[in-house]
DNA sequence: ATGGCAGCGTCACGCTGA
């Protein structure tokens, strides 16, 4: 079971880019964020043509998730207030399409787009403080379903020093704030673990590289795209990579795929072909 | 310290992102 978390900044302008990728990867559920299209112009039609199920939810221009699965999208959640009880500041949290949820193959998959913050002295970062301190409610609120749980996103945020380019620049910025990464470890609790880091403890590893000022070209980036497992899927975890070549791509998104892979046996979903088991 | 690049909505350029 591969599940893969992507930003692609438009998915109308990344469709291509997007469909070709899903067809030359083993990826059953792929997070879209950034989708920046309001649901009744969702390409879904595009995903369903492929064999794809698709669950969506987005507003105009800005924001927006989705998931895209080879098999069925259970139980979907849309929101902070798909989870939680609709008080004023959970709906008032609602308001960006930024949440999206469902359970895939017995596993609870939640797809998140952070807010950016844009610089420590605007609202919009006490906004994702708030934004933060909800998504601890919301976590909780699903923990307790007990589900084996796959948190993945654009998490605009580097969680470490080894996450980022220039560190001694960087540290204590937007996406590198102390009260980030304390909101952000305070929301995801003492059993969610990054899947990245169970495998690859080294910096020099980034998901996402700025449009301006060349970034690409002299690796300047950021490993913001992070994917959590819970403790009982922690054991299951094979890799989990960041694929960069997608950066390298005319039109690109700024953010590559992140993938990671668990052997986790499928459940025999009726009419739906798994492939063949083959026997020694 | 600032701007840089890209997408959107909508047609000249401002807003937003990270």
């Amino acid at each position: 079971m591969q599940i893969a978390s992507w930003n692609v900044n438009s998915i109308r302008t990344r469709l291509d880019h997007v469909l070709r990728w899903l067809e030359n990867s083993d990826v059953d559920l792929l997070a879209l964020q950034e989708t920046k299209v309001d649901d009744p112009l969702f390409p879904s039609e595009s995903f369903r043509a492929k064999g794809y199920n698709v669950s969506f939810h987005g507003q105009k221009s800005y924001n927006g998730v989705a998931l895209v699965s080879r098999h069925s999208l259970e139980d979907v959640r849309l929101g902070f207030t798909g989870e939680l009880t609709a008080d004023l500041q959970t709906e008032e949290l609602s308001q960006q399409k930024r949440v999206i949820s469902a359970l895939v193959d017995g596993i609870r998959v939640i797809n998140l787009y952070v807010p950016n913050g844009s610089s420590l002295k605007s609202e919009k970062y006490a906004y994702k403080l708030q934004w933060l301190s909800c998504l601890e409610r919301y976590l909780r609120a699903t923990q307790l379903r007990d589900e084996p749980l796959c948190v993945v996103g654009d998490f605009n945020i580097g969680p470490e020093a080894r996450d980022l380019h220039d560190p001694d620049r960087l540290s204590g910025g937007i996406m590198a704030s102390d009260a980030e990464r304390d909101a952000l470890s305070q929301a995801l609790g003492d059993d969610l673990k990054d899947a990245f880091r169970l495998f690859e403890s080294g910096s020099g590893h980034w998901s996402w590289w700025d449009y301006r000022s060349g970034a690409w070209n002299r690796d300047s980036g950021w490993r913001i795209d992070h994917i959590y497992l819970s403790s009982d899927l922690q054991e299951l975890a094979l890799s989990c990579k960041i694929d960069k070549r997608e950066r390298d791509r005319e039109q690109p998104s700024d953010h590559a795929p992140v993938i990671v892979d668990l052997s986790w046996e499928l459940e025999d979903e009726s009419g739906d072909d798994d492939g063949s088991f083959v026997a020694d």
